[in-house]
DNA sequence: GTCTATAATTAGATAGAC
DNA sequence: GTCTATCTAATTATAGAC
């Protein structure tokens, strides 16, 4: 076998576990983890069901794939929004809710995935609490109180406030159009959120 | 058969139906639709799996029926707690957005249901819209526009950012609790997030 | 690495005993 | 009205051909 061969045939595995991850994100977040099959995924994906237990064990490792993938994403989608040098705080503050606002909107799986685990403690729950969500949290945290503007205890409280108030009008979208009339998928429907959930929370 | 004998096999009958609806509830909200069985849900009612199809004629039925009872509970809980002759409005809208809260800290399973099903647009979805969302988002709406103090254009947002804001922190408790060290279902955090969001959403 | 075939469970719905 | 037994279909995971 050639180098060239490996190389080639590493990077098909590659874009076949990237096709089926991106396959799981999308009906995991739509159905549920127990709604959620793996023939779906498969199918979705373009490929057999087979070949999901071939590159990952089992169906829990495959949801585990999918959620490092949507917080890889919300990784870099931060990092390169990130605001430098922004001079009146609340107002870099603003901007980091504006981003994390529009960042839902194109990724409203993070929420529905989030909602999903987060009502039972199950072991998905732990790891996905321990493994992504706790490093965020305390980074929100340790900011919050160098600017020391809100009392600690209050942190809970407001940060889910903010996820909440900033995401579910994107992860509930289609009942938002039935319901309201507003399309939340707009351009202009996800800036006019994002500025109304960043005056809220910072006025 | 005498008229004592037909009372009490109605109210035998009323009683299975009630036990069963409330686990169906229970179960729908913590594994969604598709990831809650009927043989679960028969299992927390006390009863065998045939029973529901003899009640109910299928599991969206039995679905539907769940859905009922939470709003109705909702529609209740409303009224109990309206304040009526409140003289500052903003008050009184204050005191509406605590009461939401305070049943959402009780019922975490409308948003969760709501959460599960907003998501596609299926013939559940549009069922609970047409039957029970429309008419409660409608006065929202027409008391809203009646003060004249938003823009009708921010109502949607408004309303999302609220239903999110005052609502997932209790639906995603466990999470909550392993995440900050709060725990959202004692008294004092319902109060705390209650205060919170009202004075968010109503400075 | 990819696919088909299949084993072992589990699902919702039905039939019939009591 | 309640329950057990069962049918049909779908599920995850596995085995083995190519």
């Amino acid at each position: 076998m050639t180098a060239a061969s490996t190389t080639t045939r590493d990077q098909q595995r590659e874009e076949t576990r990237e096709r089926i991850v991106a396959a799981a994100l999308e009906a995991f977040a739509e159905k549920g983890f127990r709604g959620a099959s793996t023939r779906d995924i498969a199918r979705r994906a373009g490929t057999n069901q087979g070949l999901i237990t071939y590159h990952f064990r089992s169906k829990d490792e495959l949801w585990r794939a999918a959620i490092d993938r949507v917080f890889a994403t919300l990784g870099t989608h931060l990092l390169d929004t990130a605001t430098a040098g922004q001079e009146d705080p609340r107002e870099a503050l603003r901007e980091g809710i504006r981003q994390y606002v529009r960042f839902n909107a194109a990724h409203p799986e993070l929420f529905r995935l989030m909602v999903d685990e987060g009502k039972s403690s199950d072991e998905r729950m732990t790891w996905l609490i321990d493994t992504h969500m706790r490093p965020r949290f305390e980074a929100i945290e340790r900011r919050l109180e160098a600017d020391g503007r809100i009392d600690p205890a209050l942190l809970p409280h407001a940060f889910y406030a903010m996820v909440g108030a900033g995401s579910l009008i994107f992860a509930v979208a289609p009942e938002c159009r039935r319901l309201t009339g507003l399309d939340p998928e707009t351009r202009s429907a996800i800036e006019t959120h994002a500025e109304f959930v960043a005056r809220l929370l910072v006025p």
